[in-house]
DNA sequence: CCTGATCTACGACAGTTGTAGTAGAGTCCC
DNA sequence: GGGACTCTACTACAACTGTCGTAGATCAGG
């Protein structure tokens, strides 16, 4: 097989994080918001990312005025999602419980988000004996 | 900056991960034990993610007879442990807290691994307050 | 010592990525 | 209408990746 060519490099990845944060936003927009953060790209930089974006289907955009606005097509949970599922296939064989157990054990938890996590483990099972069998 | 080339690429992290398995092993080793798992990869394929592990200091190699045993420099741990916090970073801006929750709510742990979880924590609990007014 | 099996070293090649420059079309103000 | 801007399209290019092939050194057996 010739290499997949459907993902989402980094880079790209820091774009359409942008345009989560923005919502739809023209080029100069989504450069504006990224230098404010830190990140210099040059205009044509990201207008080469916002174009593959566009090719890989992770964005649509539409012309207003003189420039096109770009806007995600994806979630930010279904991006978040796949890439995560693809770490915990690479390094854990698929089972997400050793990630869990990794991230608890290292420490790096504070004792709210300790107590948050405990009452959403409460909540899940309220759910999974309320909704018994169903799929 | 130009692109940094000290990362562990996915085909070089799957002969990596075979070295974790088998220990130490030659070429042919790993390219056996890939097939096995049904990667099929051409020997000098694997000679070559072996070497480019060799020059990016992943693993070291030293001539045994006729040919070179590879060995893993690293251990699973830390690099399991820093393509997460890429990934943590990446996508939640370096707090491990949200991705804790969104795994545990996308409901794909067993009702066993919950109660584990659940038991981690409450050690987490009794070390912290016992590290507390530690004396 | 010749043959065949192995091994490693190198080179190769196409596709992806990160980063940006240039050219040409459209817009705006005087 | 012409200069100053702004935008997009296209091109470029080096580094990294995934995948091998070839050539030359070595070794084991007859």
């Amino acid at each position: 097989m010739p290499p997949r060519q459907t993902d989402l490099s980094d880079a790209e990845l820091e774009v359409l994080k942008t345009l989560w944060d923005l919502g739809p936003a023209s080029v100069r927009e989504v450069m504006n918001h990224l230098h404010a953060h830190g990140r210099e790209l040059a205009y044509t930089t990201v207008l080469t990312f916002l174009t593959r974006l566009k090719a890989k289907k992770y964005v649509t955009s539409k012309k207003s005025g003189q420039a096109y606005i770009y806007r995600a097509k994806v979630t930010r949970e279904r991006v978040t999602g796949s890439r995560l599922s693809s770490l915990i296939e690479q390094l854990f064989d698929g089972a997400p419980a050793p990630l869990v157990l990794h991230l608890v054990q290292s420490n790096k938890l504070t004792p709210d988000e300790i107590a948050e996590l405990r009452r959403m483990l409460d909540d899940l099972d309220d759910q999974s004996s309320a909704a018994e069998g169903g799929d």
